[in-house]
DNA sequence: TAAAACCCTATAGGATTAATAGGATAATAG
DNA sequence: CTATTATCCTATTAATCCTATAGGGTTTTA
């Protein structure tokens, strides 16, 4: 289960994408529509801006839009942003490895071992969707 | 990320089909063997038990031991037991769904149509690996 | 210069996780 | 029959994380 970040995250990312338009649009706007604490929903726009998916306006007229095309945001960086590593457990993560604290000898582990496989799986099926199969009806890639 | 709740009962699950005999294995040697909490690892055990993967023997010489052949426990039923639903949002779980607070219309929802392909994808992996994917080394399946 | 809108930090309440404590119950060995 | 072994069960706790809110600061535009 991703948390609530996350999954607004992707919303207002979704909206984001959807207008079309690069005019930015405001935070509120945006915690309206899709019914977001606005505060919350702040915090969130702040940490996407930062890993440079969103430029930001002040000021009147003000607000967010994104910097990539949508083809070029996958689902996957977006969920290590917001939620943190996509592996199941630390000592088989790419971006976040740690060590097991129990389990002395990670390749004689059979938990470790299967950790792998769904990770790759996993991660195939995450980096192969973008923002943009938010926008498109359900249809094939292109 | 899961929890080590479902991280220790896959390690404990491991030890007791690799064993390949019918007698019981203690909680303490399984906790000894594997590095975990022994009263941690005697409620998880407990909560397999309750879900009729494993039966116990009280007394001594008891234990527990594996009452399924390891290809028959999928990692997905596991999984379902100690962390919960594999769906990344409770609006797609086919087991455990609930209905979004927000988004008044699932079917005009972008992030609902992808956490669907997610779902699926993330399913198709847990369904089709089992137990005995710990026990042998990493080759294909037959 | 006033209003709009993002920027940033702190904090609080609640839920969840991980572990511990302590005993009750059942089975076996001698 | 009794002592020992080992599971069974409930309650509690400490720590962490999640979600949300508060409250102002800063920048931009009209």
């Amino acid at each position: 289960m991703i948390s609530k970040k996350t999954k607004y995250g992707l919303k207002a990312l979704a909206m984001l994408a959807k207008a079309e338009t690069d005019a930015p649009i405001q935070i509120s706007t945006i915690a309206k529509t899709e019914n977001i604490s606005q505060k919350f929903l702040e915090s969130i726009l702040l940490s996407l801006r930062k890993a440079g998916f969103l430029g930001s306006k002040k000021g009147k007229g003000g607000g967010y839009y994104l910097l990539k095309d949508p083809r070029d945001i996958t689902i996957a960086s977006v969920y290590r942003i917001l939620e943190g590593p996509i592996a199941m457990v630390p000592c088989v993560s790419l971006n976040f490895y740690e060590k097991c604290g129990d389990c002395p000898d990670e390749d004689a582990c059979g938990v470790h071992r299967l950790m792998i496989q769904i990770r790759d799986n996993t991660l195939a099926i995450l980096e192969n969707s973008t923002l943009a199969d938010f926008i498109l009806p359900a249809a094939g890639k292109q």
